[in-house]
DNA sequence: GTAGCCGGTCACGTTGCGGTAACCGGCCTA
DNA sequence: TAGGCCGGTTACCGCAACGTGACCGGCTAC
């Protein structure tokens, strides 16, 4: 819970990869809680979310626009400056992002060991020939 | 068409289908509500899911065990008896299911009218364009 | 001039999830 | 003999999500 100007990042190794839950398309949990503490800029976005395409979180940004979950101001500025904040209903999803990585913090080891268990199991059946 | 007692029915017409949050794959979450009370037999939760074919209710249930949320037991009987039951692991999505739908019930209105107020401005040509 | 920044758009290729249809083998009944 | 039930498997297919690379317009700085 660092409160300095930096937000977390988003290592494409980590075990989110493995993550069962899903809100929205790929990236809108993520983007939510980006956009947790202040509204942020789109390029801001892309450097934190670290792996995604202008195209793909453009797409997230305007399904998630759509469906009310964040408003997107532009500023007649030079550069263009967009900014993107959550609304009062994007909000909501906040709890829901936690309840999330609170299971995952709970139980994410127990499942990803449960699969590598079974991953183990059926290397080991295929490295010997059936016989009877 | 008899329904097994207390089991609760997926319309495939229901907003469910721009429920804007997944667990595990598009049945996994289901699955775990049909698990709740008691184990069930495979055929069982095809007629409770209503529109899930044979493949990809497999697949799921096949990705669930591998992932240690649910047990298979096949009983050598006649005909073939198969009972999937949640471990103590899946039993731990439910509080996770049930925060999804508590959202759900609190704020999925609100999304969907935000999207139909954002198809109509659509249809209606684009309005007024954003000035600032 | 030309290079870069910002916030995109456009055309296109790839991947994988979800779905359909056909079939299977053992047991039972008509 | 035929068909039904159970719990699947296999082959195939469509489509949307995801991603890549090129380009753009307005402005500024070198």
């Amino acid at each position: 819970m660092e409160k300095t100007a930096d937000a977390p990042t988003f290592d494409p190794a980590c075990p989110m990869s493995a993550f069962p839950i899903q809100i929205g398309d790929k990236w809108t949990a993520m983007v939510v809680l980006c956009l947790e503490g202040r509204p942020r800029r789109f390029t801001e976005l892309r450097q934190i979310l670290g792996s995604v395409s202008a195209k793909v979180l453009t797409d997230t940004l305007r399904a998630m626009e759509r469906d009310g979950l964040l408003s997107r101001s532009v500023f007649d500025e030079n550069p263009p400056r967009v900014e993107y904040r959550l609304t009062a209903l994007g909000r909501t999803l906040l709890q829901l992002v936690e309840a999330a990585r609170s299971w995952a913090r709970d139980n994410l080891d127990d499942l990803l060991s449960a699969r590598r268990r079974h991953d183990a199991m059926l290397l080991h059946g295929h490295g010997s020939v059936a016989r009877r």
